[in-house]
Order: structure tokens, then sequence, then C-alpha cells
RNA sequence: GGAGAAGUGGCCGAGUGGCCGAAGGCGCUCCCCUGCUAAGGGAGUACAUGGUUUAUCCCGUGUCGAGAGUUCGAAUCUCUCCUUCUCCGCCA
């Protein structure tokens, strides 16, 4: 959320920042809140406080022995009016809380402008699209061969968009997963963490899932609320909420690798065929939290160890910067690492890295010490390093040969038992 | 699942209705003393939030696991819930 402060100190100004995201903030709606809130809060504090200065008189005199009848006359009918008044001010700030939820993060001034994926842009490529003498078959034709890619059964398992993987796919699945956990613990410092794949709702609020977006969430029936993790980011970056860390312990980087579970409400008909957008997926997630003057460098730096494992497994790949109209409702800015799939000689995103700065951090009340000894929010950022089902689909489109088998990248080899080759 | 105990500041820990935002200790910060080391003395040190402020200061409000209640007044009493620990049972 952002700072209720900036809101009320500079309404318009925040109102036309959000404009840049198509986001029309209702700043006459809020500024009679805010007005009506402002004069409820010190009337009501000012009962308290005469509440506690009476009751404080008469504890005094009782002590001293004096009769408190006349004391407690005065009080008589302060309770009630202090009741409604608790409850129309706790009311009202709901009201606010809620709107203030809902406003999405302010952008980067290097974000771009733009309305839509179509308008973000590209700062870099890597690697040349793989050429083939050959027509290049997609995922879902060379996983047929050998049942290693098997939608039908996991239709008759559990319904659309799950998939059940086979032999060597499975194991490279698994592979992928290791070599990217081992890449970033041993060569980018990162501390790998297991986490629950089920939160609860403070969580999700904490990272901004809630209260917006809970059609995109599964919910788990019984009486403990708890949702399926959308992403590693939920629990991982939860671990520092209600925490005041030392500044020296700062910069934190942790990588986490967990299944990810995503609705897809609102993506009916769109990638219907094959691996790219399941239900549960696997990802393994990078995250950092840093004192504020780092991140925008941290972003960087985040972004470019997601590069690194494309590169490593030499997939073509670009890295575009979201537009201020598909940036997501808690970054600043965010860049998104597209590979280059054959099968449908396209860009695809397989990576998404943002920074939230403080956003997140409000939410959660995640600090550290500062200089001044003071606690102050620390920045979250997360990005993914990478996705694992959609990193398989591109190794097997970029490795395939022409009967339909598939090599086995360099560094993933170690992780099959040195097995070069699908077939 | 059954029985019992407990949840207080960065940490440990006292506190059973008013003088408690909270003793004491540890840690940390500053100062003094001490010609190394070791040790000693003094002061300060929760968070959020409202008013005011560039910021501090100041004044107020709220917070002792969470929520509700009793009361003029709750860390303290009552109820519900959550979590942790111990013992028993079950179990990958």
């Amino acid at each position: 959320m952002l700072d209720i402060k900036l809101l009320r100190n500079d309404l318009t100004g925040v109102a036309e920042q959000l404009k840049k995201r198509n986001f029309v903030l209702d700043t006459a709606q809020f500024q009679v809140l805010e007005d009506k809130r402002k004069t409820l809060q010190t009337a009501t504090q000012d009962l308290q406080n005469e509440r506690n200065t009476r009751s404080k008189s008469i504890g005094q005199a009782k002590a001293k022995g004096e009769d408190i009848q006349p004391l407690l006359a005065e009080v008589a009918d302060l309770g009630d009016k202090l009741k409604t008044g608790e409850q129309d001010l706790s009311a009202l700030q709901s009201e606010i809380d809620e709107i203030v939820m809902g406003i999405p993060n302010l952008l980067q001034d290097t974000v771009p402008a733009g309305k839509s994926e179509d308008d973000n842009v590209e700062i870099s490529t890597w690697g040349e699209k793989t050429a083939f003498d050959f027509e290049p078959k997609d995922h879902v034709d060379l996983g047929a061969q050998n049942g290693w890619m098997d939608f039908e059964s996991a239709s008759k398992l559990t319904g659309s968009r799950f998939v059940v993987m086979r032999d060597g796919m499975a194991r490279m699945h698994r592979a992928l997963i290791q070599f990217m956990l081992d890449t970033h613990t041993t060569e980018h410092g990162y501390k790998e963490v297991y986490v629950p794949y089920m939160v609860n709702e403070d969580s999700l609020y904490g990272t901004g899932q809630l209260p917006k977006f809970a059609e995109d969430l599964f919910k788990l029936e019984g009486e403990q609320n708890y949702y399926l993790i959308p992403t590693a980011e939920v629990p991982v970056t939860n671990l520092v909420r209600d925490e005041i860390l030392n500044a020296d312990q700062l910069p934190m980087r942790y990588t986490a690798h967990t299944p990810c579970f995503r609705s897809e409400a609102g993506s009916y008909g769109r990638d219907t065929r094959g691996l790219i957008r399941q239900h549960q997926f696997e990802k393994v997630e990078l995250l950092h939290f840093v004192k504020p003057e780092e991140s925008e460098e941290a972003l960087e730096t985040l972004k470019r160890h997601a590069e690194i494992i494309l590169e490593k497994l030499k997939l073509p790949y670009r890295t575009v910067v979201l537009c201020a109209g598909d940036t997501g409702f808690s970054a600043t800015k965010t860049y998104d690492l597209e590979v280059w799939l054959p099968g449908q000689q396209a860009y695809r995103e397989i990576s998404s890295c943002s920074n939230m700065k403080d956003f997140q951090a409000r939410r959660m009340q995640a600090r550290f010490r500062n200089e001044q000894g003071k606690p102050e929010l620390l920045h979250t950022l997360n990005g993914s390093g990478l996705a694992v089902g959609r990193t398989l689909v591109a190794v097997i489109e970029n490795y395939q040969l022409e009967d339909g088998s598939i090599r086995v990248p360099d560094v993933l080899q170690p992780y099959m038992g040195g097995c070069t080759k699908l077939a």
C-alpha cells in the first residue's frame, strides 16, 4: 500500500501519477472521508483523554479514602458517547483502508508509457533465434512421444490445465529445478528456503494478492481459511512480516523452489494448448530484501541472475521492460525475460522481475533499523529464476532434433546422470 | 485427538484492578574513569498513530498473542480463538 501521508499531503499528485497506469483515483471521495476521519478521530481521542484523566482522579480520590460517588456520576454518560465514537471511527477507518489497499503502487520514472503488453520496450536480446533445417515441432507434439507429456491423463485425474510427465521428461523437469537452485545458491549468493505451500490471509494481504485478486487464488475449504500459494513470493516475502532486521542483515537474498497454483480465472481460451498456462506449475523464485537506496540496483542484479540461467542453458531470449499499463499492481518497475519458442515462433514470458520498493513492506511492517536506530521500511524485490515448466518447454523446443529426440543441455547433464539425449 | 502449562519491549524476565508503557537483567548508544588487556561509574534506549512540524521537540491516542466482554478505570478479571511447550494417543 501507499504511504497514507503521501495521499494526505499530495493527493492530486498521486492521482496524476496513477493516470499513467490508467488507474482513476476518486480524489473527491477520498478527501471527504479523510476530512471526516480527522474530525472524528480528534473528537474521539479527546473523549478518550477525558475518560483517562477522570478515571485517574477517581483512583487517586479512592486511594485517599474520599467519596467517589460524585465523580462517578460525572462520568456516567461518557462511556456511551465514547463507544459510538470509537465504532464510527473504526468503520470509517476500514472504509479508507479499503480504498488505500486498492490503490496500485507508483511507477518509476523509467517505466515507459503504454496500455498493454504490445507497448513493452525491448531493452536487450541474447542469442540467435534457433535455426532448424527441418520444420520444428512445438512442445506438445514433442511431448506426445513416449507419453512424456500426457495431458489426457491429467485431465482424467483432475481437469484441464494440468499435466502428467513421464520418464526422461519428468527427470529433466526435476533436473532444471536442481540446476537453478544450485546456480543461485553457489554462484549468486542466495540462501535456499523451503516454505509452506499453503498460507493464511495475512500473508496474502502482505504481498498484495488480497484483497483485490482473490479470484486468481485457490482457496481451501475448511475452518483455517488457507490458500494455495500462487508464487513463492508470498511465503518467502512474508518471512520478514512484522520483523525489524538489523541493518547488517541486509541485503538478504532468498531462493525457493515451490509449486505455484493459479486459478487462471479470466484467461479462458488463452494458451489452452500445452504447458504454457497451467493451474499447477513449478517455479524457482528469487527474492531480495534491501535498504531503500539499494533497491533500484538490486533489480538489475536480480534480473541478471535470472538471465544467467537462460544463458547457461543456451536459450535465446530478450529482456523487456513492462510499460505502465502492463506493470503489476504492487510493482514500481518490472522486467520480463522472454524466451524464444520455435514451436510458436514467438518470445514468451519465462521470468518476471519486479521492484516493489516499500509497497509490500508497508503492508507487512517489514523493517530494518537504520543508522539513526529507527525502524525504517525495507524494500522487497522478486523475480522468477525461472518458471520451470516454461523453461522445460523452451529446452525441448530449442534442443529438438529432426527425429523428435531432444538433446540435453550441457549444464543439465550432470543432473541427469550424464544423459545426453532424450529419445 | 486427549490432559496440562505458557504467550509481556531487540532478548531474558517481574508484574493479579488505579501511582504500569511496564521493575530488574542482558544487549545497544552516548559520556566519564582507566596509559594495553580486564574492569568500573553515569545517562539514554518499544512500536504504531493523531495534532503541529522540513525534521526534531512537545501534547494526545492505541498497543503486554488476537478478538470480544465486565469496569469510572484492565498486562492483571470473564469468554472465544490462535500459537508454543510437556505428557499420552495416532501417523508419512
